[in-house]
RNA sequence: GGGUUGGUAGCUCAGCCGGUAGAGCAGUGCCCUUUUAAGGCAUUGGUCCUGGGUUCGAGUCCCAGCCAACCCA
């Protein structure tokens, strides 16, 4: 029957045939004993062993077969042979497909080229794999589709596996090293009425049964605080943000943020927290404090230094160094004309503390590559926190700034609810604030007394892409946002080839 | 939103000045019972992103669009 087939149909066929035979090929009924890892760990000659996964390669030899077989763990080979497997089931092994998900029992052997091997008593199907996985040298290339389909990413790229397996510790480590200062771990509304605690525009959305509409979050920042009025202490939430805003190299409308408050600290205590935890992390994870990064096209690489202690600027000091050192006081019209010059638009049109701030974006923050504390930010630019004692113009702050990006703010945080209620009201005008309404009860909560505070706000995937050299946040989110598309696969039609 | 680059077989990629659509892997058949990017012989497989246009003739040139990456905003 060679009719015209493809790939896929071809599979259905043999699927068919297998029911026809009376295996199904989708059975759950066989229990691994152990991960490939243990297998391997335990090497020993003749040694029965009973595993399950994905078989990723196959050497025919006629009558004997060698085929890798792929588990969360690790890779091992097993042999399948003719007079060992017997006729029937030999010709059945030998019509599997790569994708295919097997169990196999059978003992460990070493070959004569030197790897340890299972030479395989009996195998079960335990999912017939339709379509065919991605070229098993190159691993698959295609960035879109190493982002759709993720799954076949993490199929054929083991080091994409391996950066999202470190993802994960990194995560449970900060749990850890928090969890053991005796911070609690909270969780706070995502669908929230006011979208507050950042400049940023929020996702709408609408709740039918209570006929209004909702905002995803923006920031987790105004309910922890409600929770340090309520009494909690040390308390942090590791969950998703979303900002209605452009995507890029370092931003995904949903990302993970890590925001944390501690009662009674203040932004120096924040810093402390900063300069342990991270390196305490990296320490866990990676067994090492410098962190490499290899950049693509053959520019050179850097190594990233988490030693603390890290170093503290303010932010009219990294500016004066960049751009002139009396540049604060340069009169709003020069700051305004050499931000022209650096090609920032808008600038004719902004406010002293927004030109500052554009410019140090543009030209301090990306040489910002080793960690560095950038404390004393003009107060506009975070109405949530206390103004600096040594420095009225400026709040008690600081951007942690690694890789060239900020990856963690952290303030003292402003308990006056009447100095909170002032510093909102000037935010109105803000134009990403447009439309935003005041949270009342947030303020309503800070008239019954907020204890001073510290705070700090880590985003976890600029963090994860800072310990893991990952150059694009794409590559540490799973599913990154992309646009969708009308059809990305033909279907699998539901008919079944070949009727028996 | 602007610029640059890219989209060719399931995957990784060639395809020159416009002249019959190519390779490797994967697949299929045959040979091979310690191979490992197994090997050997044979062989199947294409909406060249989409739609227009120029041309005797377009994967290739032009226009518009879609998707993506990077850079800029």
């Amino acid at each position: 029957m060679q009719e015209h087939h493809d790939l896929i149909s071809l599979r259905k066929e043999k699927l068919a045939s297998l029911r026809a035979k009376g295996i199904d090929p989708f059975r759950n009924e066989f229990h691994p004993a152990e991960s490939v890892a243990m297998a391997r760990e335990n090497p020993a000659e003749g040694r029965s062993v009973k595993l399950a996964g994905r078989m990723t390669a196959h050497r025919d030899m006629g009558k004997s077969m060698f085929c890798d077989l792929r588990d969360e763990t690790d890779r091992i080979q097993i042999y399948a042979q003719k007079n060992t497997l017997g006729d029937a089931a030999f010709e059945i092994f030998k019509h599997l497909d790569l994708g295919d998900i097997l169990g196999v029992e059978g003992e460990l052997f070493t070959t004569k080229t030197g790897e340890l091997t299972v030479k395989i008593r009996s195998f079960t199907i335990l999912a017939k794999a339709l379509r065919p996985p991605p070229e098993k040298w190159h691993g698959l290339q295609d960035v879109e589709i190493r982002y759709r389909q993720r799954y076949l990413d993490l199929m054929a790229n083991v080091d994409v596996r391996s950066l999202f397996r470190n993802r994960s510790r990194i995560i449970q480590e900060i749990r850890n090293f928090l969890n053991g200062r005796g911070y609690i771990e909270v969780e706070t509304p995502m669908l929230q009425s006011v979208a507050g605690g950042a400049a940023a525009k929020p996702f709408v959305t609408h709740h039918d049964a209570l006929g209004c509409d909702l905002y995803l979050r923006i920031a987790i920042e105004l309910y922890l605080k409600r929770l340090l009025v309520g009494g909690f202490e040390k308390i942090y939430e590791i969950n998703r943000n979303f900002r209605n805003e452009g995507i890029s190299r370092r931003h995904n409308p949903e990302f993970t943020m890590l925001e944390l408050y501690h009662a009674y600290g203040n932004y120096a205590t924040m810093m402390e927290l900063a300069e342990e935890m991270i390196p305490t992390v990296a320490r866990k994870v990676f067994g090492t404090l410098d962190i490499a990064h290899h950049l693509s096209h053959g520019a050179p690489s850097k190594v990233i230094h988490l030693e603390p202690p890290w170093e503290r600027k303010t932010f009219w000091e990294l500016l004066g160094t960049a751009i002139a050192p009396d540049f604060r006081l340069w009169p709003l019209e020069k700051k305004r004309a050499k931000a022209l010059e650096l090609d920032i638009k808008e600038a004719a049109h902004m406010e002293e503390f927004d030109v500052a701030n554009q410019i140090f974006e543009k030209i301090v923050q990306p040489s910002l590559i080793q960690p560095v504390f950038v404390t004393h930010l003009p107060q506009e630019l975070v109405p949530l926190a206390k103004i600096s004692k040594d420095d009225p113009e400026t709040v008690e702050v600081f951007e942690l700034c690694i890789n060239g990006m900020e990856i963690a703010p952290a303030y003292s945080e402003q308990n006056d609810p009447i100095e909170q209620r002032k510093r909102f009201l000037e935010q109105t005008g803000h134009p990403a604030n447009a439309g935003q309404k005041l949270d009342e009860d947030f303020l309503a909560a800070l008239e019954h007394g907020m204890p001073p505070a510290g705070g700090i706000g880590i985003g976890i995937d600029r963090l994860v892409m800072t310990l893991t050299g990952a150059e694009s946040i794409r590559d540490v989110i799973f599913f990154p946002q992309l646009k969708p598309l009308e059809t990305v696969l033909s279907p699998v039609s539901v008919q079944e080839p070949g009727s028996y």
